[in-house]
DNA sequence: GAGTATCCTTACAAATCGTAAGTTGTAAGC
DNA sequence: GCTTACAACTTACGATTTGTAAGGATACTC
């Protein structure tokens, strides 16, 4: 049989795509979800300026959209001081926290194959 | 000093994104891309009819418009099978499949935390 | 009472995405 | 000879998401 592509289905090992896996790389994937995940991720508890401030180009309102959808997920924990003027905290949550793994990977991935090209 | 948000910027530890880290995640956070690497990573060399079989409710335009973007990025490698009907096999080339620990860091994570919530 | 600080909202234009249909080129069926 | 089918795209268009800029709530300071 010549290499090339297969004719007919084959029967064998037909691929299919994990649905938690899918659903996890949507979540963390929507757009400034990881930049804001990376940078809780080495700040501790912060607030909503100083991570507006650490990514650029972030602006106020995909921050605050974003941060909401963390929440609701139970990635990001909220808390208030009431000031004024008030203060607001976003910590990651244990579930938040576990995800440092797959950071550090695809760091590591991105220093080593995006540090010479476009 | 008691528990709370810092009132004055600490100097110590200022948090900020690293580029390669952020644009890798923009890249490989596309809507469908995950997925679709996905299924590269356990298939080989696959037709387009098969990918997108694969992944559920993922449309020809959206197949489409992705591999073109990761074989801009030099992540997927095409192959064009003369026929007629032609066919086109799309494999990960070595950047692409280096991704593989990342993906499986964050399947990990997914099946861990995404198990019992919506 | 004007200005400042913080964390969001709102309004609207721009970009992206989803859905469905059309295209190209050949071969098989009627 | 005309229609159908396959495979991999493209195109068209409406819907959703995002970018940009401005405004708002609250209470303190000058």
């Amino acid at each position: 049989m010549l290499p090339g592509p297969s004719t007919q289905a084959p029967e064998q090992a037909r691929p299919a795509c994990c649905p938690y896996y899918h659903r996890a790389v949507e979540l963390i994937g929507r757009r400034w979800t990881g930049a804001i995940l990376e940078i809780l991720m080495q700040g501790g508890s912060l607030r909503f300026s100083v991570i507006a401030a650490a990514v650029p180009d972030l602006s106020d309102r995909m921050l605050s959209d974003r941060l909401k959808e963390l929440e609701a997920h139970a990635l990001v924990e909220r808390t208030v001081f009431p000031g004024p003027p008030v203060r607001v905290q976003y910590a990651l949550t244990h579930k938040g926290q576990e995800l440092a793994p797959t950071l550090t990977e695809l760091k590591r991935w991105a220093r080593h194959w995006l540090d010479a090209s476009a």
